[in-house]
DNA sequence: TTTACTGCAAAGGGTTTGCAACATG
DNA sequence: CATGTTGCAAACCCTTTGCAGTAAA
C-alpha cells in the first residue's frame, strides 16, 4: 500500500477539460464558480468539507457551491463523502483524477486522508464483492474501503468523544 | 463470500447479557428502553433506521431513543452507519455479534444488506491497510468495506437520483 | 431571448439538548 | 435521596430551495 499521488500534481488542465467535457455533455456550462470548486479540489489535501472550499475559493456563494457540487456530482466530476462528523466531503472522482484509491478517517477530527492498496489485494477484493453482490442480486457499482482509527495529529491528546 | 448468519438466530439472552455488562461497567442501566431498541435491532434485517427503530419497539420516545443509542455507541453495543441517504442507521457492533461483516449499500433506497468476505481476502485486507496506516502514523481501529450499487428490488424501476 | 447560473434569505429536516418529572439502586 | 433516565418541545446546524436578477449561448 502507497500513497496516491497528490492531487496537486496532477496536471490541473486535463482535469479542467475532462469537466468541461462532462458538463458540455449534459448542456452544462464550466462557470467560474465551478472552476473555482474544481481548482480547490485539486489544490486541497485530500476530501474537502464545504467551509474548506468556501475558504479556498475566493467569495463562493454557500447556496451556490452546493448546487454546483450537486451538478457536478451528477456529471462524475466530484464524488461526495459522508462520514459521522456532520458534514460531507466532496473530492474529485477517479474517472477525474484516474487514481483509485482508499481513506483513513479520523475519528476524532474527521481528517479524511488518501492512501492505495496494492493491485493484488484490490483485485481479490473485487472478486470477492462480486460475488457476494451476485448473492443478493444486488448490482454493484463501486466498492469503498475506509480504514478508522486515530490519525497522527489526535493521537495522544484527548479529543472529543466522537461517534461512530 | 457468504451471507452472514441473520442475527434474529444469534442467542438474545447472551446479547442482552453482554450489553447488560457492557452498561454496567461504565455505571450505566440497562433500562427497558435500551433493552427494546436492543431486541430491535436483533429482529430487523440488517442496520436500522431510527424511524424503523421506533416502530419496531412499542411506544419509544425519539429523543430517548437517539440517546440510548449514543449511550449504547458509547459502551460498543451498537454501531452506527452513515451513508448519504438522510438518515443514519444502526447495528449491533460484532463485539456484541461476534459476526464480522461488510454491507452492500444501494445507492437507490439506501437499504443494507449484511455480506462476509472470505477470510483470506479479510486477512490480505488488514494486512494492507496496516501498512498503510503505518505509513501516515494512523492508528487504525477497524476497517470498513462496503459495496454500492442496486439492489436487486430497485434495479430496474426508475428511481430518484441519490447522491454519492 | 431563451436557458443556465448566481446569491440572498428563508425553509427543511434529521439530530441534539433544556428541563422538569420519573425511576432505580 | 442521589443519580441515572425519560419525554416533550425547542433549538441546532448542515443542507436545500424560492425567487428575482445576471450572464452566457
Amino acid at each position: 500500500m502507497t500513497n496516491p499521488r497528490p492531487t496537486t500534481q496532477l496536471i490541473a488542465s486535463n482535469v479542467h477539460q475532462l469537466a468541461a467535457t462532462k458538463l458540455a455533455a449534459v448542456g452544462q456550462r464550466y462557470t467560474a464558480n465551478r472552476r473555482a470548486v474544481v481548482e480547490a479540489l485539486l489544490i486541497l489535501p485530500g476530501p474537502a468539507t464545504i467551509a474548506e472550499l468556501l475558504n479556498a475559493g475566493q467569495g463562493l456563494a454557500q447556496s451556490s457551491t452546493y448546487r454546483n457540487l450537486v451538478v457536478l456530482e451528477e456529471v462524475g466530476v466530484v464524488h461526495r463523502i459522508v462520514t459521522s462528523d456532520d458534514h460531507g466531503r466532496f473530492e474529485l472522482t477517479e474517472a477525474i483524477t484516474g487514481q483509485h484509491h482508499h481513506h483513513l478517517i479520523c475519528e476524532q477530527c474527521g481528517i479524511i486522508i488518501d492512501v492505495t492498496l496494492d493491485a493484488t489485494v484490490e483485485a481479490a477484493l473485487e472478486r470477492s464483492l462480486a460475488q457476494g453482490a451476485a448473492n443478493h442480486r444486488f448490482r454493484g457499482l463501486h466498492h469503498r474501503v475506509d480504514l478508522l482509527g486515530v490519525c497522527r495529529g489526535c493521537d495522544g491528546r484527548a479529543g472529543p468523544p466522537v461517534r461512530q
